[in-house]
RNA sequence: UGUCCGAUAGUAUAAGGGUAGUACAACGGUUUUUGGUACCGUUUGUCUUGGUUCGAAUCCAGGUCGGACAACCA
């Protein structure tokens, strides 16, 4: 009996083709356009595209999608290449729909030539109008019947700057009452006068997408052209190209985008998240890019098991936030050194431990780790900050933690009864007192006494500080995208708290950027990139799952 | 109201004519010096109507619902 994974329907192509012999060696390619950030639902496509050449052999390319010399920069060719090195994957070669501009030129000249694209000096409104609907087929255009020599004339003209931007363009003649609107005489070919990111001005006709991706593909030999589900009717365009053009019959096989819930995916929104200054920039840890989960404390682990976990299908799809942050969790709980952070600090006095004594306990660093991730030394004495939200001057019900005459261990460390407490003329609790039971101590009691909670703290005399980001969804509602008006309006206003001031081990001082750490009991953090070693900075990546909240 | 794609628990994803399974979520329990982890358990599902068949989530037909497509974007 075998326990094989099951395969997805793309899997199930591939290894019929294999089977087959219809292609002896896989080659797939991510195709991204540089005019953004990469973000998780790239990372699908990423994980998809590379994960299947790793998996039945062959290999990948990256090719940028650059075609539109007004959207891209060299910034995002950087920033992409970088987030898909971090990842952990490599690709074959490194390749632009630029390098391929002259020979895309000749497919052009090619079709010309067949009688099959022409120049036509019709406004973009014109055309609109001629196209038709769904229902009604479309009108010809004036300029659909000149010659061959005329078309060849004018493409010419047009490489050679002699139009302005929107004089004409070159068109293919395909069918003006295809039910594919697509295949309505689709533009090919449109001038811009711009300076390419990488060909300069070499160029002032650039190929549309319909044009240059297929052709891509083909001259690349990419057997398996996977892309997300928008493109379905683009297929027949870049099935009759290659037909056309002769060349080779790489084939396009779509699957649906990945949807998360509390945020939005498509570069335009993020884009203008970031020019809007709604968040602090495309590697905010609120967003949901690749840059920004970096930031916010995912490994490429965590991302790499999303995306497994969630699957290839063609439904379309909204995936919950909580299955990302199980990934991050299961990775950081094996992995994550546990430290201890006080928040929102309150001060313990133990009132029967020396002042200015100072004892130093060990504790051990992870539990879950083989090793338990070794030892370190935490300092002790009798002042101490605690988490103003472990104690309850009259406690609920179920309560385990710190109230007047309860009993509750301060971990790595003792027992403490709570004695006492002082307040302000406002009413607010500002000093607990407490008796610690000496024999009590973590590894070697011998008190006997057995307590329900154990709270974390730091000893005040000790405690360094830093600053730490709390962060939530960045919207309040599932689906912005879907709910009616600007999504903007569905913002988190309370998307990131910032704690100026928390009382952290010393150890924490020397907390490495890129490693994960948990504050006991208050979740995953990491060293944000803006941290010094005199302003700390952590980001909380995500909280411990909490099964108890005190009922009113 | 055209063409195409899709529909299985709350969310995803399997079952390829023969026991509807898995994960996350939710809920309950055991363990625990993190109300974490681990472990155990529970709840919840084949869009609809017909047909083919001994037998249908699966094949066929009609319907319903959701999505994509009419940029000189990709």
């Amino acid at each position: 009996m075998s326990e094989e994974k099951s395969l997805n329907f793309i899997e199930e192509l591939i290894e019929n083709d294999l089977r087959t012999g219809k292609y002896e060696t896989l080659v797939t390619r991510f195709p991204p356009e540089p005019n953004g950030y990469l973000h998780i639902g790239h990372a699908k496509a990423i994980c998809l595209n590379f994960g299947l050449t790793q998996k039945y052999g062959g290999y990948t390319n990256l090719r940028f999608d650059d075609t539109n010399p007004v959207t891209e920069k060299t910034e995002y060719v950087n920033s992409q290449q970088e987030d898909i090195k971090w990842l952990g994957f490599n690709w074959k070669n490194e390749l632009y729909a630029s390098d391929y501009f002259d020979q895309l030129y000749a497919f052009a000249l090619k079709l010309i030539t067949k009688g099959l694209a022409y120049v036509d000096h019709s406004t973009a409104e014109e055309i609109a109008e001629q196209k038709g609907t769904p229902t009604a087929p479309g009108k010809p255009s004036a300029y659909r019947n000149r010659s061959i020599a005329e078309n060849l004339d004018l493409f010419a003209r047009m490489k050679n700057g002699e139009f302005g931007d929107g004089v004409c363009i070159l068109r293919a003649k395909i069918d003006l009452s295809s039910p594919n609107m697509l295949m309505r005489d689709p533009i090919i070919y449109r001038i811009k006068h711009a300076n390419h990111h990488r060909t300069g001005n070499a160029w002032c006709i650039y190929p549309m997408y319909d044009f240059a991706h297929g052709q891509s593909d083909s001259i690349e030999q990419i057997t398996h052209s996977i892309c997300t589900l928008e493109y379905v009717s683009h297929r027949e365009l870049y099935d009759w190209f290659i037909d056309e053009l002769e060349i080779f019959p790489s084939k396009q096989y779509e699957f649906a985008r990945l949807n998360l819930t509390y945020t939005v995916m498509s570069k335009r929104k993020l884009m203008q998240l970031v020019n809007e200054n709604l968040v602090s920039g495309w590697d905010d840890p609120r967003m949901p890019t690749i840059s920004g989960l970096r930031r916010r404390g995912y490994s490429p682990e965590s991302i790499k098991e999303f995306c497994e976990r969630i699957g290839i299908a063609k439904r379309e799809n909204l995936i919950e936030l909580s299955l990302l942050e199980f990934c991050i969790r299961e990775d950081l709980n094996k992995s994550a050194n546990r430290v201890m952070a006080v928040l929102d600090p309150i001060k313990l006095v133990i009132t029967n431990f020396q002042t200015g004594k100072e004892e130093i306990l060990i504790g051990e660093n992870n539990p879950e780790a083989e090793d338990k991730g070794g030892t370190r030394e935490i300092p002790f004495s009798n002042e101490l900050w605690i988490e103003r939200e472990d104690f309850m001057e009259e406690p609920a019900k179920k309560w385990f933690r710190l109230a007047p005459g309860a009993l509750v261990r301060l971990k790595h460390a003792y027992i403490v009864k709570c004695e006492d407490f002082k307040k302000d003329a406002n009413g607010n609790v500002t000093e607990i007192h407490c008796a610690y039971i000496p024999e009590s101590k973590s590894g070697e009691d011998t008190s006997g006494i057995n307590v329900k909670g154990t709270i974390h703290w730091v000893s005040a005399r000790h405690a360094k500080t830093a600053e730490v980001r709390l962060y939530d969804r960045l919207f309040t509602v599932e689906s912005p995208d879907s709910e009616d008006g600007d999504f903007k309006e569905y913002l988190n206003p309370d998307s990131m708290q910032v704690i100026k001031q928390a009382y952290i081990e010393p150890c924490l001082t020397q907390a490495k950027q890129g490693l994960g750490y948990q504050f006991i009991r208050k979740g995953y953090f990491c060293v944000d990139k803006d941290s010094t070693p005199e302003q700390l900075i952590f980001n909380r990546t995500v909280g411990l799952k909490e099964a108890w909240k005190p009922k009113a």
